[in-house]
DNA sequence: GCAATACTTAAGTCGATGCTTAAGCAATAT
DNA sequence: ATATTGCTTAAGCATCGACTTAAGTATTGC
């Protein structure tokens, strides 16, 4: 039984932090289309090369990528793990939920609503 | 065939960014385990009840969490469609990769380390 | 009515983020 | 050798984010 690796809360914290921002979840997306270069990575974003390469350290640090220089070219590539520990993470909690729905039984199913405000101010 | 909603980038950006506080995933987390009101969230939370408040602002801006007013208590669940909203983006990009692993053939795996030099520099 | 409870609003502090431009610098290309 | 490419570093700046305290405002209990 192998024991699964159990992420401390600063690791999430830097994985959904990475993941927020609109600029590095492109940059995400296109290396799951395969590696690329800093330079190929920056090509579809309007911002300058070290903009970009910030965003990558962001990335790097939260272990969604990593990347190694050959000769003067930084390649850039995903690392699946930390996408599944940010799946599972989110999906111990949905499950957990809606597990609870039973246990809870219909907590809002019973038309409380009728004696309730709304919460929107 | 009904087609699942597809959340804007905007959608994302709130649904991470929210996730990416230690305190509102603590939130979160109590909240899988049944309603709370903003006090009870508060309680194990080492800060001012406004501050409780204004995380609470940003979960219900990214959809995580809903809330109702009855009387002076204020009632919160989580909505674990936006979690799950979440975990399909990062699922949907994850296995993508691992598929692109299969076209791309072992692209690191021919050991090119060999001849190449570290990232960290 | 009066006090206590459960938020709510407002304002301010301060460090973190997301950019920018300007200068490097090492690795190719010519 | 010199120029170009592909980053890399540094500095500066404006905005955002995560708090705080202080001062409300409705409910509810006595």
């Amino acid at each position: 039984m192998l024991k699964q690796y159990e992420p401390v809360e600063r690791d999430v914290d830097l994985l959904f932090h990475a993941l927020a921002d609109p600029s590095r979840r492109a940059m995400v997306d296109r290396l799951t289309r395969g590696p690329a270069s800093v330079s190929e990575l920056a090509r579809p974003l309007e911002m300058s090369l070290p903009a970009v390469v910030q965003h990558l350290h962001v990335l790097e640090a939260s272990g969604l990528v990593r990347s190694q220089k050959l000769g003067r070219v930084r390649t850039c590539t995903v690392e699946p793990d930390a996408l599944r520990t940010a799946e599972r993470w989110i999906a111990q909690r949905r499950t957990f939920w809606e597990q609870s729905l039973d246990r809870l039984g219909e907590y809002l199913a019973g038309n409380h609503e009728s004696a309730q405000q709304r919460s929107e101010q």
